[in-house]
DNA sequence: GCGAGATTGGAATTCACGTCCAACTTCGAG
DNA sequence: CTCGAAGTTGGACGTGAATTCCAATCTCGC
């Protein structure tokens, strides 16, 4: 596939943004209107409107990773940059509703599209993986009976929580909503004192 | 749309359980072959393929949440039953690998059927706030700052696991995997003895 | 036996995706 | 500047799958 030039990029991921989870369902022809680049270009730089969702789930999936990940390597404890991590991954949730929820909804689909699950697993799942280990090594985290399930149940967590927001009338502030449930994930369920 | 025959339901769950998150893009004819049924006679009973996509997600919906339901109402603290109530949905998940791929990896899709999504919500969400309501009355679970967001996250935990481990090589035991997150849920990701 | 609804095969239609191609533009190398 | 390769585009066309249509049965309850 050939290399797509920065501004159809731009172009299309501002219609992702736009159509947000609807895009599957949407016509060629219609994407070509709202963005304003012909079909045959498109055809051009792309085998197929599943290339087309492919590489706009690597693009926003790199955007959102880069944001990410940033924190996941700076300074501090291994619990507060895990903390940090989640509340960067839901700051940019927020900030590309659209993207975010075509993202996070077309996961089923992302099953077919191999680049996308091991880009996933690259940036959510290896990072919350070493943050938990480190944790436990530097003595900020309990130690996990299996960090594959627990970064499982975080990933899910989090983009569940991200998407409910997402669809709901506003959209909270995401640092409020890390904070009113990181009391959850942190002490846990059990009752205060136990 | 019409009443559809139990025989014709069954055939239809059946064949959806073999081919799992994949129906979505399995040709009509493929359908009417693992099936048996004729293709104008699932056109009689479905407006289209959506409704039926719709239909089956419906179905394997209700019969997830039946099983799960009988515990939300069972004995025991509000702790005890909600652990209940996550281990017989992973049990259900893991004995019906297919349709609950199928389910969990449309939640997009989702979107534009009302009726599945108020299922889920009838059927998790509501169940699950209310047990975080009952345990904090009754003292077996800690009080969170908003149920809603701590029913979402563990619902995205929820599936988010069940499926990693339906797609995995072998599943697992459902009761194992249970276990061997409680701790996190329960007792939190701080370290030990703070 | 009869009428309404269920069931079915197969032809016909529709619709969106994707292909093809020929004309035109851009741009860098020589 | 000139030439050729690559990019860009409009529009006609082909194709496959979904969906509709219809007429011929079949199956009941009455």
């Amino acid at each position: 596939m050939r290399d797509v030039p920065e501004e159809m990029a731009e172009r299309l991921l501002s219609v992702a943004n736009l159509l947000g989870s609807s895009f599957e369902s949407t016509r060629i022809d219609e994407i070509v209107d709202a963005s304003g680049i012909p079909r045959a270009t498109l055809y051009y730089y792309f085998d197929g409107k599943d290339q087309m969702l492919a590489f706009l789930l690597r693009e926003s999936l790199n955007r959102l990773v880069e944001q990410a990940g940033k924190v996941a390597a700076g300074p501090g404890d291994a619990a507060s940059r895990l903390v940090e991590l989640v509340r960067a991954q839901l700051r940019y949730m927020f900030e590309n509703p659209g993207t975010s929820q075509l993202l996070f909804l077309s996961l089923g689909s992302a099953g077919a599209m191999p680049e996308v699950a091991s880009r996933i697993d690259a940036g959510f799942h290896e990072p919350v993986r070493r943050l938990l280990h480190e944790g436990a090594a530097d003595g900020s985290i309990r130690v996990q009976e299996s960090n594959d399930l627990a970064s499982s149940a975080l990933f899910g967590a989090l983009t569940s929580v991200g998407l409910r927001c997402l669809l709901s009338e506003d959209v909270p502030d995401a640092d409020g909503v890390v904070d009113s449930l990181l009391p959850m994930f942190w002490n846990g369920l059990q009752p205060e004192g136990e």
